[in-house]
DNA sequence: CCCAGTAATGCTCTTTATGAGTATAAAGGC
DNA sequence: GCCTTTATACTCATAAAGAGCATTACTGGG
């Protein structure tokens, strides 16, 4: 790694976690019957990573991407199936709303992504299958170290990523806790004995994690929930839409207060029929963006159930 | 971009943003005289990309890398020098410490960061040379609009990135302020009238600024600044080393409350002779990395000047 | 020994942010 | 009218963050 000898070449792809969230339920484009990641090569003819990205998905969904972001690079997969030639891929997080009459890539579809990681959505108090399942099998693989060191250290990743001794539930450790799965055994692409959640080919369901993770981190300070939203909203639905990407729920009062004091949301005047009262409608404050840095959407959450 | 057709070839490369913080000076590795960063290729052999940074950092500098962590892939170069085969870059961070006597990369050598963004270090006030050099340039430069929107989207920005009209200086909009300079043609890299700041072959500037932007939002919510510490340090210099990166001065009572309150170290009963009361010395618990999902370190601001 | 200089450290005060709960308002269905 | 449902307005308690004052412990110079 001399500076500007030899390079090394590699082939390139891009893989696309892209979101959506429709009737209060976080979706995410899947191909191959909801087995894979929408994936394809990087060409020549784009003009930057996020170009290709772009054009690809507007071309397939018809669906412009509201926002786009860079996950993460790997490289470390073992392909055996390009004949032992590395390949680099690169992930994107895309957000973006479903197109009911869209035109939608052959044998792609909108799946919930709690499917995937059913223990993570904790929206109606804590999952059951993570104390009747989760954990006995974890405990049962944390206790099949080999030495006391690695046990207490098995134990210790399992309290902190799945919230045991008391200890509040994070919703960001979507990533560790997909990897502690995996390390267990008790995901179906590590072997066999899954306990949980549909799988999916290579990698994807790990870039889907990380896509999930960057997202429920990135809300908290960066208003990106109003890319999902349609031009109008009342404050319930954006709270639904947070809840949903969080997988916990919000304390009403204290997101209403958090969003208006933020003045990242103006009113249409209009009233949405809601079923109680009527609610206010809403819509996003483009202009915050380009008037301050701007912090996003904070969790104001309630006790834990 | 079907799933899994052809896939294009490209070389790849890897860039090492490594940074260490010496005599309260954050530095980085350069190459070439200071005009770039530390690159090569990824080659076949290394197990994945970050057992490839980390082994050529270890074998050049003599140190290990104590955290590592990747950046962004960048594909959107024109490379004239390869011969127009398309090139991907993908680039990290990488905290160490010094070592006086190692054995370094020939031709490589140690940096002040603000070498290169003299802008960015508030730590004795806002630099003279923003309001002396940058805003007269960049304000002429917005004058400069073909139409009044460009103009009044550019003050804007002017306004946000460097703290105009009283907000308050935000020291993670590095790469934005970068940016924003290389739009205004203030810096070497986008042509002629360089205002400030030593130049950088290629992009390894805008790295750089991805890097310093990274680490300064990082070490708030991560524990990071003890990779870049001796084993044992008074908590002053801790604090001068948080300083050091987020380029701005901490209110010293408040960073300690800080610090202690969070556990984040633990005395080793020795004293240091640090010129006034003697100060105790404290190492970082390294336990509390697997104890708990652990927050970082705040910054306790004090009124900027 | 006294005194100034330099750090280190202990505490208090104020303001703001956050988690929580109570109360009231406005719709529809019976 | 009464019940259900959702919306909205406030209040309260606590914790965290920004700020400053006071005191302690060392060095070196007279």
């Amino acid at each position: 790694m001399n500076d500007r000898t030899s390079i090394s070449s590699v082939e390139a792809e891009l893989i696309a976690v892209i979101v959506a969230v429709t009737e209060g339920e976080a979706r995410v484009l899947t191909t191959g019957g909801g087995e894979g990641l929408p994936s394809g090569p990087f060409e020549q003819s784009h003009r930057s990573l996020q170009a290709g990205l772009r054009s690809w998905v507007q071309r397939q969904t018809g669906q412009s991407l509201g926002y786009v972001e860079q996950l993460y690079t790997f490289a470390d997969r073992d392909r055996t199936d390009t004949g032992g030639s590395r390949v680099v891929s690169i992930s994107y997080l895309g957000l973006t709303r479903e197109v009911r009459d869209g035109a939608i890539l052959e044998g792609a579809a909108w799946k919930s992504w709690y499917r995937y990681f059913p223990w993570e959505d904790h929206r109606a108090g804590p999952p059951l299958m993570i104390t009747a399942q989760l954990l006995p099998a974890l405990r049962a693989w944390a206790e099949a170290a080999a030495d006391a060191a690695t046990l207490r250290h098995r134990l210790q990743r399992i309290a902190i990523d799945f919230a045991g001794d008391g200890a509040a539930w994070n919703e960001e450790l979507v990533l560790q806790r997909y990897e502690l799965l995996f390390e267990a055994g008790l995901v179906e692409e590590a072997g066999q004995g899954a306990v949980g959640g549909a799988p999916m080919r290579h990698d994807h369901r790990r870039i889907l994690a990380t896509g999930i993770a960057r997202l429920r981190a990135k809300i908290k300070y960066r208003p990106v929930v109003f890319e999902l939203m349609a031009e109008t909203f009342t404050l319930l639905q954006l709270q639904r839409t947070v809840e949903a990407l969080a997988g916990r729920p919000l304390h009403k009062q204290n997101f209403r207060r958090l969003i208006e004091q933020q003045e990242l949301v103006e009113e249409t005047g209009i009233q949405a029929d809601t079923g109680g009262r009527p609610a206010r409608l809403f819509r996003f404050r483009r202009r915050v963006l380009e008037e301050r840095a701007v912090a996003g959407t904070k969790l104001p959450l309630v006790r834990p159930i």
